[in-house]
DNA sequence: TCCTATCCATAGATAATCTATATATCGGCC
DNA sequence: GGCCGATATATAGATTATCTATGGATAGGA
């Protein structure tokens, strides 16, 4: 029973930006945009989820705002600074980098 | 001072195993090959790779033996098990999964 | 009224990696 | 002869990120 992994260690805080750069959205919707996206392959538990997102606040990267949500329930809507932004950035391309390394060390050539 | 990682979490198994699938190799030369092979982004330190070594014994997916090298300097050698290149198979593909199940997340569509 | 989906959050365990250190030998150079 | 860089293995300890397991709360539909 070869246990899978939900996602690609040191890759959540990108995709948590990523979501949000399309538009600002709350905890709860974050996981489920990352799910639906990924087909159901990427999976973000509240457990990685939240502490993520206290990282996110914490480096300045997002900002948080308790709202209500359109089927009127109470949430807290993170937003993209530009500092976070900036960050997206980096860490896309850093991401970019890594593969195309272990690409290269997956060629057979 | 942004710190970059030496490598991505969770790739360091298959990297391994398949430098060990070309031909067998002692950990220092595993090591090397990885980063060679990768233009110098991935860097595999010693107290990553040993203890990984040590992981791919106890589950049986590489076996060890000492010998001389051609500059004839004692190493350990390891070798690729028929387990241990079914499971390099099945990161593979996981690999792959993931990748593309993240790259779907980041499409700006 | 109950159940499911929506929403937040934390504690504790686990796993993987990095930093730092220790040891040893070979070969080349001064 | 002595030093140094490259080759080679290994472990202890810290750090970080993730997962498991909870807990609580509310809206809306059956």
């Amino acid at each position: 029973m070869a246990k899978r992994p939900d996602l690609l260690p040191g890759t959540l805080d990108m995709l948590i930006l990523k979501t949000l750069n399309r538009a600002p959205l709350h905890g709860y919707g974050i996981a489920l945009s990352i799910k639906r996206l990924s087909d159901d392959v990427l999976t973000v538990e509240e457990g990685s989820l939240y502490p993520a997102l206290q990282r996110l606040l914490l480096a300045g990267w997002v900002k948080a705002e308790w709202k209500q949500t359109e089927t009127n329930r109470r949430a807290r809507y993170y937003t993209l600074t530009a500092t976070g932004r900036k960050q997206l950035g980096l860490e896309l391309s850093e991401f970019e980098r890594m593969i195309t390394a272990i690409g290269r060390v997956l060629q057979d050539a």
